[in-house]
RNA sequence: GGGCGGUUAGCUCAGCAGGUUUAGAGCGUCUGCCUUACAAGCAGAAGGUCGGGGGUUCGAAUCCCUCACCGCCCACCA
């Protein structure tokens, strides 16, 4: 049936995205030249993992960005889309050593470190270009020529050169703390790579006996292995019941170690027994309580979180194998009081999910509070600004409770740390003598930190490092000058602080300029029960997948659709249909006139007062439309804009506009109707091409013959071009009301669409110079309604056996001898009067409400008297026609 | 323990600088159509006291308070 015809005309995106994205690119469209003379409009695309896959959270953000991009483009902006790739740290390292391990059985430490890396780059070099590859196929108008990598030798050099920069402000230093440790990954982590996760745990209360005397004092604990550590036990400095036993010492059990009883108000005395235990070498507490009393440190615990030898016994067990056994050595020997069940909360790596060990350990940290200020200072100035604005206070909530950041990490693949120290008798470098911080090595005897940096401490540089800071030639310099500061941040929220806060703190440390004007910080893509995507779930969509299932126009349509304000997306894969059936219908579309269009031909346009009801109609509907979609787009409502778009060219251009210049069968159609359908066709194309670049790019060619600097991507953005009152939209819209009225009519009474009818509109006696442009409609109505004759005049008698509407002043007729049900017509009758009567009444509620007579606004009040009028007699007309029924 | 978001039609969600909204869209449902651009379509219809309660206001889905669920983020409490 149609099926196979309406298969054979639809649109098949995959015939023309390769083309027109690889004419794009080569036409050179989306490079951006900082000497252009034009105004720029900068876009940092947050760079992807080199050993990522896109998934939907980049297909959604890379559409905005790119909406964003292409808009400002044809705006007239030298638009600057700045790709990139990030060398991801531990990711990466991991993502390698599995690989070889898969493929030859290897460790990293079987290959050591400089084959290790030279493996990394490898892999790099063949998978590492695949995400930004994927990023082509969603039509990305990146300038790849500027595309960067964070491990790329000029990064290397901003990255060295910040680190030294810091140092010599004082602003990075070298210290020995608890950190992050993670057993598995075998590097400390800054905390905003730990997540705290609620687990189901005991609490142990364990008693101390006192050295000298008889009793004991009974601490609780969470985590019995440290007490192997303990070097104190506290209790509060006002807690009456201890106050004897302050100063005397107690007996760590297992281990015998002999250590004083302090007071610190940082215990509660109310918890458990009121007396803590302190290990200052594995908990953050403690190391402070430790460092104010100065407490021995002791570390218990190797980096593979293993007891080691100051564990006495218990040496060379696993941390939690060694709780089990201390809290059974305890049971035997008397000295567990109790157990309880009881809720913890279990520091766990983002990455490995290893559960963290707070770890003494020699680390380099960038002290925040320096570069925060400025960063808080210059959000509040609204130098930056969040959209939506709610951002805007977890930004200053973490600005304001940040700690300092370690920076230093325990991997091979990354940033070496730019720190030199000299070589040691066992030629290994020596920690404990002096160092020096230098970009080159700055001398004989002398070796480089082995350490390499936080993947974020180089990205935080991208906005200026991939603009050629620090810059040595002139060129990187102009760019610098003329793309920075950028326009919009489009990500996620969940690297607001690993990412934007910091490139806030880092632009503004470098340039003295904040990075970008705007956040635009995107929900974060969910399935269609609200959760997470995942790999373990299964329930991820892959973006390629439904590319090639229903085209890239389809999926940022309905990416950017259903992205509002920062609100998170649920996607299921049918969702796309939803754009790629609005494809199909912009495909279709152009053959309404396309058939009679010669694309190498000039259509003269007649002026638009020449032109007929519905041309003027639907030009005044563009006009508005863009202005709308102009607003819409300013405050970054990208869905509200395309919603709109979507029911211009949908409700307005196809059902209305077009099907009323569609000739009879077999005529043609005039010059002058295909050329103003084709300029339409185009606004509405370019209006559309920011967020459907590739059908409208293929359109575009087809409405006319085009050279490359004529493409649709380069093409200026539609503007309004004329009023947007036009009396002609007043016919046009009572011609609308009727017709569907009409439709509404055929529909109850199941009369036939190929059947026509009579129609007789009555108009009220202040309408009558509506009375010959709804006359002159006839056409229309016999092509939308199929009215074979039509009546209209001021106050028609109402003909006999007739359906009836009413609308506004106006009365429909429809005369239909032997169809009409009476009862039928009763009742819809009355149920229109009813809720005519129920809503005048609200109206005059209103209205003879003093208060609101005379606060309101004039325009207000008098909107209200509008409507009481226009009820009002819309329900004597209802009355009317009941009675001429009965 | 703090902070934030959500609760609107059967489903997924817009709308929330109070008044042209007598609350919209897409999907789904129902009715009728293969009307030569499109059945990935056309026409029509049904369906919501905008989570509960209170308040501010002439006027509240929209602002304030409160409660109830659902979700997220942050936090050093053994």
């Amino acid at each position: 049936m149609n099926n196979q015809a309406g298969a054979a005309r639809a649109y098949n995106p995959a015939e023309i995205e390769g083309k027109w994205y690889a004419y794009w690119e080569s036409n050179g469209f989306f490079e951006a030249d900082s000497e252009s003379g034009k105004a720029p409009h900068v876009i940092m695309m947050p760079p992807p993992n080199v050993t990522g896959a896109l998934h939907m959270g980049h297909a959604l953000q890379d559409t905005i960005q790119d909406v964003l991009t292409r808009l400002r483009r044809m705006q007239g902006f030298e638009a600057l889309w700045m790709p990139g790739k990030d060398h991801a740290g531990i990711a990466t390292q991991n993502v390698v050593e599995r690989h070889v391990k898969s493929t030859r059985g290897e460790s990293r430490h079987d290959l050591g470190r400089e084959d290790f890396i030279a493996e990394v780059w490898k892999w790099v070099e063949e998978y590492g270009g695949r995400i930004l590859q994927q990023k082509r196929c969603i039509g990305d108008s990146c300038d790849w020529r500027r595309e960067r990598f964070t491990m790329d030798e000029k990064y290397v050099k901003a990255v060295q050169a910040i680190f030294v920069r810091l140092y010599e402000d004082g602003l990075i230093y070298r210290g020995s703390y608890l950190v992050n440790w993670c057993p598995v990954d075998q590097t400390a982590l800054s905390d905003e790579e730990v997540d705290n996760v609620e687990q189901e745990g005991h609490l142990w209360h364990v008693r101390y006996p006192f050295a000298q005397d008889s009793g004991y004092v009974t601490v609780s604990t969470t985590r019995p292995e440290t007490i192997l550590g303990d070097t104190a036990v506290a209790v509060h400095p006002d807690d009456e019941r201890y106050q004897h036993i302050i100063g005397q010492n107690v007996v760590v059990p297992l281990v015998e170690r002999i250590v004083p009883v302090i007071a610190d108000t940082y215990v509660r005395p109310e918890f458990g027994a009121g007396a803590l235990k302190i290990t200052p070498g594995h908990d953050k507490n403690d190391f402070e309580i430790g460092r104010r009393h100065g407490l021995d440190m002791v570390t218990v615990l190797d980096t593979n979180a293993i007891v080691n030898g100051n564990g006495g016994q218990f040496a060379g067990l696993d941390r939690f194998e060694a709780r089990e056994r201390i809290v059974d050595q305890l049971a035997q020997s008397d000295l567990l009081d109790k157990v309880e069940p009881y809720k913890v909360s279990v520091p766990v790596s983002q990455r490995s999910k290893a559960v963290i060990e707070p770890l003494l350990s020699r680390q380099w940290f960038v002290r925040m509070k320096p570069l925060a200020e400025p960063a808080i200072e210059a959000v509040r100035r609204g130098d930056v600004r969040f959209y939506p604005r709610r951002w805007q206070n977890e930004f200053f909530r973490w600005m304001t409770e940040m700690r300092d950041w370690c920076i230093s990490r325990q991997l091979w693949w990354g940033h070496r740390i730019p720190v030199w120290y000299h070589i040691d008798d066992e030629g290994k470098p020596d920690a404990e003598r002096d160092y020096i911080v230098a970009v080159e090595c700055p001398g004989e005897g002398m070796v480089q930190d082995e350490d390499v940096l936080d993947t974020w401490f180089s990205s935080w540089l991208f906005p200026f490092a991939t603009l050629g800071w620090p810059g040595e030639d002139a060129t990187t310099r102009s760019d610098l000058d003329f793309f920075h500061p950028t326009q919009v941040l489009v990500s996620g929220y969940d690297i607001l602080f690993f990412w934007i806060s910091r490139m806030i703190m880092a632009s503004l440390y470098v340039t003295g300029e904040v990075p970008f004007r705007d956040v635009l910080i995107t929900g974060m893509v969910k399935d269609r029960y609200g959760r997470w995507m995942s790999k373990s779930l299964g329930n991820g969509i892959d973006p390629i997948d439904m590319i090639q299932k229903y085209g890239a126009d389809a999926v940022r349509y309905q990416l950017t659709v259903v992205c509002a304000q920062g609100q998170d997306v649920r996607l299921h894969p049918e969702g796309f249909e939803r754009g790629r059936n609005f494809c199909n219908k912009i495909w279709n579309a152009f053959n309404v006139f396309g058939r009679f269009l010669d694309s190498n031909k000039e259509y003269p346009l007649r002026p638009f007062t020449e032109g007929s009801l519905v041309e003027r109609w639907m030009v005044t509907r563009l006009n508005e439309a863009i202005e709308a979609i102009n607003a819409d787009i300013d405050r970054y409502r990208l869905n509200e804009a395309l919603t709109k778009i979507h029911s211009l060219f949908w409700g307005d251009y196809c059902d209305w506009y077009l099907e009323l210049i569609k000739p009879p069968h077999g005529e043609p159609m005039p010059d002058a109707t295909v050329g103003l359908a084709a300029k339409l066709y185009e606004r509405l194309i370019q209006l559309l091409h920011p967020f459907m670049p590739f059908i409208t790019e293929e359109l575009w060619h087809r409405v006319k013959r085009r050279g490359p600097q004529e493409a649709c991507i380069v093409s200026v953005w539609p503007q309004v071009t004329g009023d947007l009152d036009d009396p002609a939209c007043e016919v046009f819209s009572r011609f609308q009301d009727i017709v569907t009225s009409v439709r509404n009519i055929r529909s109850r009474y199941r009369i036939s669409p190929a059947r026509s009818v009579h129609l007789v509109v009555s108009l009220a006696p202040g309408s009558v110079q509506l009375e010959s442009p709804l006359l002159a409609c006839e056409p229309y109505f016999r092509r939308l309604a199929r009215v074979a004759m039509l009546d209209v005049g001021v106050q028609v008698e109402r003909p006999k056996a007739c359906a009836t509407s009413v609308i506004g002043d106006m009365e429909v007729y429809l005369p239909l001898a032997g169809l009409v049900d009476l009862e039928e017509e009763r009742r819809r009758l009355t149920q229109d009067l009813d809720r005519k009567v129920s809503f005048l009444k609200r109206v005059q509620g209103k209205l003879t409400n003093t208060r609101f007579v005379e606060r309101a606004p004039v325009a207000v009040v008098e909107l209200e008297r509008q409507k009481e009028r226009d009820t009002d007699s819309e329900i004597r007309r209802l009355r009317a026609s009941l009675e001429a029924i009965a």
